[in-house]
DNA sequence: TATGTTATCGCAAACTTTTGCAATAACTGG
DNA sequence: CCAGTTATTGCAAAAGTTTGCGATAACATA
């Protein structure tokens, strides 16, 4: 049995029905290199299957998600899915300035993740991290090259908008 | 000189103008308690100039953000800001159940800041972070009430919708 | 296999946030 | 104080995501 047939077997276990819509983006995202956008799986998904509606590319996404099959990464404000590796789970850090996803392992959070439990009492999502923040290679260019940085840096005034 | 004057006259000595709209939405983020949703600050704001356009509110909040004047958490995802205290900056833990945002001291992240520093050369966002999880009452309510909680809990099947 | 129940789908519309553009107004230098 | 430069605004529309609803199809039971 794969590990796509798992989880389907998973969800089926839960309650939910098994849908041609559902196999099919399953499909997509196990088959798709990384972190795959939601208007990329829905262009691949209508390509098998064309009837089939952004919005239920959404719902899909947020169910396998629920369950844990796919894990959720905000990539400059858009969803992003890939599959959840059952055996290696891992966070993500994402760089403000030119947005790629670095995988993180989970134990860097283990301490965190424990601190605030005992503290407060919270109990923070296991499934998945996102830290924001800026990677090494953009943050030499922004030091060597001065201006050749994606971002721009606060401080150099003007042109919001 | 308040520290709304000092935020001012930072805007200004970083090149941005001083417009009536962003002393507005300044003083309404002042003055208002804890953490506000964009609409409400929308909705006092046009209480005093009724043009002022919910886009000029989204970029004034981004901009405040940029610079530090406010800080931004995200609540079941919707945006919310708060004056950012100079002395006592704070993160958050936002509860998945019952979306309060809880304050949480800066230093429980500096290790782990650290630690992402040195291993991947990646700097975290200094500024802000928000952790979601669930807050000790909408556990200890889903553990004794079985259902009392707000957010359905991922097993007990069906009705995704 | 036929039938009933209801989760799921497709569609359309809403909602939150961002963006393009021309007009306006804030600052600068004379 | 006046004129020039350009950041900022309001408006309208787009983009990304969610939601309501009636129709459909998946599963269970007989």
């Amino acid at each position: 049995m794969t590990s796509q047939e798992q989880s389907l077997h998973y969800l089926q276990s839960l309650g939910y029905r098994l849908t041609p819509q559902r196999l099919l983006v399953l499909a997509i995202v196990a088959g798709g290199a990384g972190h795959m956008g939601v208007d990329e799986i829905h262009r691949q998904a209508r390509a098998a299957y064309p009837y089939l509606d952004l919005a239920t590319v959404y719902r899909t996404l947020r169910l396998f998600k629920q369950v844990g099959v796919v894990t959720e990464v905000d990539i400059d404000n858009r969803l992003h899915y890939e599959l959840t590796a059952p055996g290696e789970k891992h966070h993500h850090m994402v760089c403000r300035a030119c947005h790629r996803a670095i995988n993180l392992s989970p134990h860097y959070l283990d301490e965190f993740r424990d601190t605030l439990m005992q503290e407060f009492g919270f109990e923070p999502d296991v499934e998945h991290f996102t830290v924001s923040g800026r990677c090494l290679s953009c943050r030499e260019m922004a030091a060597a090259g001065r201006g050749a940085a994606v971002e721009a840096d606060v401080g150099d005034g003007g042109e919001v908008d």
